[in-house]
RNA sequence: GCCCCCAUCGUCUAGGGGCCCAGGACGAAGCCCUCUCAAGGCUUAAACUGGAGUUCGAAUCUCCAUGGGGGCACCA
């Protein structure tokens, strides 16, 4: 067993083949909190094997969303680092001689089987209910015989020789002793036809040679798990510590995540691909504190800043059951932080979504707002409407909508023009002033404070829900109030 | 079909034999605060899958059943 505080090693390794997925984030957060909490390092290695499914740019998209998450890997493809290269595809002959180093010690062998010669055996074997192992054909030749047919550049497999007899004990770190009978262990295939290395060879090789101290990857993993550990012993390594971390299940709890729950997804304001997150308003901070929670406990106080989380991080409590997303605390945990934040800090993340909608944001007015809206929003974007009538004309509101409550037209009137009367004579026009002045005209004309103010907030700001009305007046100034009062004034006025 | 893993409120989880008639958080409901909406505060409803053991004692240990998940590729 490893002491805890072992300065660690950890790797994530994720497969250039698509989007990058929460729970591609998720393992980096555990490989990050760990590698940050012992001391050690964190490190990205790209899985690239499979040339055929690699997507232009998916590489990129996941150095992006690591470093967006905060993530940092101590070396990688793009910074390099003593163990490199980091991408697999650049590693061929490393593979290739340990290949070849197996079959020499016995441990794998070449195969010539055609992929049709497997095809049929598989279906021969699903119709008499067999389990579909490959059926050892080459396994048998004589090993001269299968060096000199390489050697003649017959296009062939290397397989692992599994074991026949016996039980392997593969040891989880959350789930303790899994033990196999070798017999359902399938000779695997260690290196294509094309001389690249299956995840099987590939990952064992690259985290031994790389000194990963702690593999955590997902349970997909787990019914290969003996398989690796044989690999590892037959080349004679010490093992690391193995962690597999749960899966994620679809927002219902009923099956893993699939395309289809991605989209939909998408058309609730959410997404499972990282680089989704930042356009939807989401805050790294919430992200993170979000996926940390799906597979960790804490007993109390779950919102978490980074710092807290290596603090309290600790790789044996994690949890081997599957988890359920849940979008409803993302955006709880993003509104936390949210609000978390300093003003100055809000202000820079929402100012792209201002521009974004077309505004001209002035800074100063910016840095004014934020305040008032920092409780208000779930997401960055939701500033826009919820401030945007700061940086914008405001949509003329109809007759209708500005009738106070239980108010007649004329009364409604009597309000604006009562309110205009007051704003100009106020000294000086702030929300200070204008809050006690408003108050006691209201009560003057013996309405309700919130059918008048009702009034008030859609004629500055043409919304019913707003930030509060004082200090909306006061960001947007005595004159544009004035303005904002009379059109409304000339509205009511027609309508009576 | 075969193999493996998992199992506490709707969801994420705390819990590692007595501290638990099970704690926290999200969500839900209600109340307070209140110029709208939030935020905040308080309160409520809500779970140990079932059955056998072991033990003075089990959510916690064992076995079985059930349910859920994963895997059975020259994909990772």
């Amino acid at each position: 067993m490893v002491e805890a505080n072992r300065p660690a090693r950890v790797r994530v390794a994720p497969s250039p083949t698509g989007h990058m997925h929460l729970a591609t984030a998720r393992t980096a957060l555990y490989d990050y909190l760990l590698a940050r909490k012992t001391g050690g390092k964190f490190v990205l290695r790209i899985e690239d094997t499979d040339v055929r499914r690699t997507v232009p740019g998916s590489e990129q998209e996941i150095m992006d969303g690591l470093r967006w998450l905060g993530l940092e890997y101590d070396e990688g493809p793009d910074i390099g680092g003593a163990f490199g290269p980091y991408r697999q595809t650049e590693r061929r002959e490393i593979y290739q001689q340990h290949s070849d180093l197996l079959v020499t010690t016995g441990h794998a062998y070449p195969c010539f089987c055609t992929p049709e010669r497997l095809e049929k055996m598989r279906q021969e074997q699903q119709r008499s209910k067999l389990p579909s192992h490959y059926d050892g054909l080459c396994r048998r030749l004589d090993p001269d015989e299968a060096a000199s047919r390489v050697a003649h550049g017959e296009k062939h497999v290397i397989r692992f020789k599994m074991p026949k007899e016996g039980t392997t004990t593969a040891r989880d770190l959350l789930r303790g002793d899994i033990v196999l009978e070798n017999s359902n262990i399938d000779d695997y295939v260690l290196l294509k036809s094309d001389g690249l290395p299956t995840y099987h060879l590939a990952a064992m090789v690259d985290d031994h040679l790389m000194q990963i101290t702690h593999v955590l990857r997902g349970a997909e993993w787990l019914s290969t798990f003996p398989l690796h550990v044989n690999i590892v012993r037959a080349f004679g390594w010490d093992e690391p510590e193995w962690i597999h971390l749960s899966l994620f299940l679809k927002p219902s709890g009923k099956g893993k995540l699939s395309k289809r729950d991605a989209s939909e997804a998408i058309k609730d304001g959410y997404s499972v691909f990282v680089k989704d997150l930042a356009d939807l308003g989401f805050v790294p901070e919430g992200v993170l504190n979000w996926i940390v929670l799906m597979g960790w406990g804490v007993a109390e106080d779950d919102v978490l800043t980074v710092s807290q989380m290596i603090e309290k991080f600790d790789v044996r409590h994690l949890t081997a059951s599957p988890a359920a997303i849940d979008f409803a605390k993302l955006d709880h945990f993003n509104g936390t932080h949210i609000r978390l934040l300093t003003d100055a800090g809000l202000a820079a993340r929402i100012k792209p979504f201002f521009i974004k909608a077309g505004l001209e944001v002035q800074d100063e007015a910016l840095i004014k707002i934020v305040p008032l809206i920092k409780e208000r929003i779930t997401t960055l974007d939701e500033a826009v409407d919820m401030a945007g009538f700061f940086f914008r004309s405001v949509p003329e509101p109809g007759p209708e909508e500005l009738l106070g409550k239980n108010l007649t037209a004329l009364q409604s009137l009597a309000v604006v023009r009562e309110s205009t009367a007051v704003v100009e004579t106020l000294e000086p026009f702030d929300a200070r002033t204008a809050e006690p002045a408003l108050r006691a005209m209201v009560e003057r004309m013996g309405l309700a404070p919130g059918a008048a103010f009702g009034i008030l907030r859609i004629a500055l700001t043409g919304q019913k829900v707003s930030p509060p009305l004082f200090e909306s007046m006061e960001v947007i100034g005595r004159d544009t109030v004035l303005r904002r009062l009379r059109a409304a004034a000339a509205i009511l006025t027609k309508s009576t």
